[in-house]
DNA sequence: CCCGGATGAAGTGTCGACACTTCAAGCAGA
DNA sequence: TCTGCTTGAAGTGTCGACACTTCATCCGGG
């Protein structure tokens, strides 16, 4: 899409500017594309021009290459979409309700400072949340909704054993969206999604910790066997703890947010 | 400011048509516009023309004036307020992120219907929330911030003795505000926000329900001594307890959210 | 050498226009 | 009377334009 849509871009020396060149594995981005298009596209088939510019920006500012402060004045962006401001301002409208941009009336927009204050809150909240989530799972899960997990629980293992660490990464993701989806709570959902999209970034720097993935996949095990055991408040409380093991590790990272 | 905006509108039969005319208390008026404004003002001295329409057009679904499934076309409410058309996409989309309002590609906006089930979902999470609220008020509030909610249940007394549902639903939310202010979490701040605003008119309709005020009144007054005693889990608990009563008398009151 | 006002370039918010899509009414045929 | 096609009116998504604001740079007075 990003490809498809700012190809030249010739004149513009934009943030933007080598979207289409940077290449990752193709799994890792599909995933990544599938997981950010669920926010950001409105489920139609054709897509609207702002959605797109929505999904290219957010995916460029959850992988980095974005960086807050950084400037997203509509022109420009229109320049790189091949568009008018119209669908840009759009685009930024919905990217500042998701978190992603500052915009402050007749300022330019800017990437989003997170604050390690905000990523607190913003992982606290996932703690709780996923917490209710796992309670959920325990009551209604069926036994094909369990063994859906299993099979993310085997791709997890599998991951590991290779130490592939962007595959876990995303694994894990698709482990968490499967409990959100168990629990047929669309509200829920909407909230966690959000809350989820926000910390992507962060969620990945956690996992790519040294010695991360042992006790998370050990947790998450147990976790699994604890839905099976239909045991509420101990699934409840590992959710937790893996969520604040997540933050814990980027504490110890050293992430600050903070430009350098 | 609607006033302001949609004076004489005589070309278009909207639904928007007659607002400045209706006239309400003025204290719950103003109270109603600062909750709805938090949300969709962008904190600006000068609001943008499409932040007046999203704040006009929000607050005409939480009255009930705009119906779910009422037709929310961009030309007819730029008529309304005198504006282009680009203000009011700017607001319907805001709306929609909102869940106020659905928008489907290449079709007219409609009013977002609330069916029954989405209300439980929104007061689940509302009770789950509320409930880290109250044990995170346990654990940071202030002398000062026990006085404001001291304050808030004096006069919550007063407005049932007075038999005013109407000030004590206000109230009520000031109640809600205030607690959700002691965590000093944004984050959860922000999504407390969006479900409480989501769910105003519900809440409303809840606390009318005969019988309602006396057990309210009750359960807060017991829900300060939990906050002054210090003891979360009770706080927690009554937490949960209020606003699940708030859905268990919606759902006695019969509100489906279909059309009759 | 520093401060503060002037000045032009750049960006924002809003507008009206236009091509394309959706919707509803009317009409023809069974 | 009902069905399905045609057709015009109405609405959406996008565009380019314009007035006003913000920002950076330059310049002259202290």
């Amino acid at each position: 899409m990003v490809t498809a849509k700012a190809p030249p871009t010739p004149g513009g020396p934009g943030p933007l500017r080598d979207v289409p060149a940077t290449a990752r594995l193709p799994v890792a981005e599909a995933a990544r594309r599938l997981e950010i298009t669920r926010t950001f596209g409105r489920g139609t088939s054709v897509p609207s021009i702002a959605d797109e510019i929505a999904l290219a920006v957010a995916t460029e500012i959850i992988e980095g290459r974005l960086s807050p402060g950084d400037d997203l004045n509509s022109v420009d962006l229109a320049r790189s979409f091949h568009s008018s401001r119209t669908p840009v301002r759009e685009a930024l409208l919905v990217l500042e309700r998701e978190g992603f941009v500052e915009i402050t009336a007749r300022r330019r927009p800017r990437v989003a400072r997170l604050l390690l204050r905000e990523v607190r809150e913003l992982y606290n909240l996932r703690a709780e949340l996923y917490s209710v989530v796992s309670r959920t799972v325990v009551q209604v899960a069926t036994e094909a909704d369990l063994e859906t997990l299993r099979g993310h629980q085997r791709a997890l293992e599998a991951a590991a054993a290779d130490g592939d660490v962007d595959r876990y990464f995303w694994v894990n993701v698709q482990f968490r969206n499967t409990e959100a989806d168990i629990t047929r709570d669309a509200t829920l959902r909407r909230v966690l999604d959000s809350l989820g999209l926000r910390a992507l970034q962060l969620r990945h720097l956690s996992l790519a910790q040294p010695g991360r993935l042992e006790p998370s996949l050990h947790d998450h095990a147990r976790l699994l066997k604890a839905y099976e055991d239909r045991d509420a408040e101990l699934a409840s409380a590992l959710t937790q703890s893996l969520v604040r093991a997540g933050y814990a590790a980027i504490e110890r990272s050293g992430w600050t947010g903070e430009e350098p």
